[in-house]
DNA sequence: CTGAAAGCGCTTACAG
DNA sequence: CTGAAAGCGCTTACAG
């Protein structure tokens, strides 16, 4: 491996001067710019990594901390983020730590890797309200980013969708639909993804006067199995009128859903609407539903660039403020939602 | 972040002493030792790795690289094998750092990642045979460990299981029952594992005299719809005389052929024996299936601690040859495994 | 048993 | 525009 020694010695240039050129300081002379140039190429120099760092103080390396559920599964999303942020961060030169976490507590694994001291920072996914580890990382100063937001107003670099207004839409394309009794299946409501969801839906199904019961709420992670449960008891009448349309949380519920539709003999949209939120994950396509899925749509893969280049500027210096940003879902109107069907135009008694 | 600059301030002590002390070298006395280990632990200290990495040419990470598959999913162990490979290597105190593949060309990866020069080694999986990436990391003369083995000799560490002895062991367990008619349901023949597996399965017909017809020999990405379409498809009779036991490469796969036996009113294991290879995935379990499943067991976890082992030996100059390990899988009898049925005792026409 | 010194390969004030 | 020097945090011959 050639070194900057190697090539001042070449060129009878003083080791700082061949940095500068290769670092392309202003200051440096076009001609001596292209000898060093020349001579850097000739033999092959690549810069020591190792050596830029320890001086700079920086790795060049961030954390990703899986948090794997209770069955040791990981969702679906896992892998979708890794390869996304992978190439992001790879793009400006960055390597990422992976760690699984297996413990109860949140934050000792982000202790554990804090001690290698190797981390320049640390990307987060999944915020809960009052999220422990944004309290440690940051009494600790260390730079991160978070896929979405643990409250409405954060003081750290983020981005993330609109998850009010994902339901906010929803809700509003249904009433325009006319549909008066609408149910909403939610993911997990201890994340704050889930939360604002939540709330986003009773806003807006209180704004249009047609307030949905309890009983037509649910959260829990999400399936295919959560979704055909949830929908058949719904729908079967088992918890007084049924919803003439449901808002999903995710593309697999909604596929569990028309599973329970298509068991009552109840057809989509003539019978129930649909609209599911979508991640876009590859795998899982909502075009490919039969009928084609009505949906909020915002790609997981999108994400990743922008949390990739939010951490790397903060690390630099960016102020948090600045990093922050919120994106809205597209609506994507298809099939799966239609007019409120003859017989359902009561509101919930 | 203390250094050890800090510690020989507060003790007195020269810098090379406390490294020396921290470091376990013999000529150390016990009482400053002792006095060093306390300073370091109440200040916190934590080696620079990138200051040994330095000096030292080691970095204390390790690569590795997800390959995915053309869907773009990745198949169902990544995370399992990433689960317990993170834990192995904090164990030892090495970081992993992780990519994913989206290329055509399965070594420019680890070429880039390479690049960096910040990695000791990698851990490789899923080997095919005359495997790129052995010839290029071998050629540049980088450290890893493979999960499996690309070949039966090799001259790198590896740690795998024993692949014929897994059809050997199943077939030999049908053949005492009785079986003459032994089809198989291999993995992706592409790949090293699935190679072998079939070769077994070959070696282990001819030599009970139950040579099997090529129709009832097949290999596939594991998935249960494949063991689906190909149970229905053999035991439907439209490829022949009905095979009275299958072979699964995987419990995915079995899942399948179990669902195809349903669907044509045989029962398992009075009209079909079944017998499948299980990694042992948490979320997929083989005593869970109705009848619970007789497989050769192989924890894909169990691999984990030796592969980080293996490979960190290799690194600290480690033979190769010193560390391979191949092991065998457990023959666990359960109840999808029976004697032939009355009909079935006449081999292959 | 311990210390002083050199050095890993680079960056960056500080001079000139 | 260029150079000499200090320093990032550590390890390791070389002395004593």
């Amino acid at each position: 491996m050639a070194t900057l020694k190697d090539i001042s010695a070449e060129l009878g240039l003083s080791v700082a001067t061949v940095s500068r050129a290769l670092n392309g300081f202003p200051e440096v002379s076009a001609r001596t710019r292209a000898r060093v140039q020349e001579a850097a190429d000739r033999l092959g120099y690549k810069p020591n990594r190792i050596a830029q760092r320890l001086v700079t103080g920086r790795s060049g390396m961030v954390g990703f901390i899986a948090k794997l559920n209770a069955d040791m599964t990981a969702d679906q999303t896992f892998l979708e983020i890794l390869t996304g942020l992978t190439a992001a961060l790879a793009e400006r030169d960055v390597d990422l730590v992976l760690s699984v976490d297996q413990h109860d507590d949140p934050v000792t694994v982000y202790e554990r890797m804090l001690e290698r001291g190797i981390l320049d920072g640390f990307i987060l996914n999944a915020p809960v309200p009052n999220d422990p580890r944004v309290a440690f990382l940051q009494s600790r100063g260390i730079p991160f980013v978070m896929h979405g937001q643990s409250e409405p107003e954060v003081h750290y670099p983020f981005y993330g969708i609109d998850n009010r207004a994902v339901s906010r839409d929803a809700v509003g394309l249904l009433a325009t639909l006319g549909h008066r009794r609408i149910a909403l299946l939610n993911g997990d409501i201890r994340f704050s993804f889930a939360i604002d969801r939540e709330e986003g839906f009773r806003e807006a199904v209180a704004q249009e006067g047609l307030n949905t019961p309890e009983a037509f709420i649910g959260h829990e992670t999400p399936s295919e199995s959560y979704g055909y449960t949830e929908a058949l008891a719904m729908l079967s009448g088992r918890r007084g009128a049924q919803p003439t349309a449901i808002v999903c949380g995710s593309t697999l519920i909604a596929a569990g859903v028309m599973r329970a539709a298509k068991d009552l003999g109840l057809s989509v949209p003539a019978d129930l609407s649909l609209i599911a939120h979508d991640d876009a994950l590859p795998q899982f396509r909502a075009v490919n539903f039969d009928p084609p899925l009505t949906v909020t749509r915002s790609p997981l893969r999108d994400a990743c660039s922008p949390l990739a280049n939010h951490l790397i500027d903060h690390i630099a210096g960016g102020e948090a403020d600045t990093l922050q940003t919120r994106i809205r879902a597209e609506l994507i109107v298809r099939e799966s939602t239609g007019p409120v069907p003859k017989g359902g135009t009561d509101p919930w008694p």
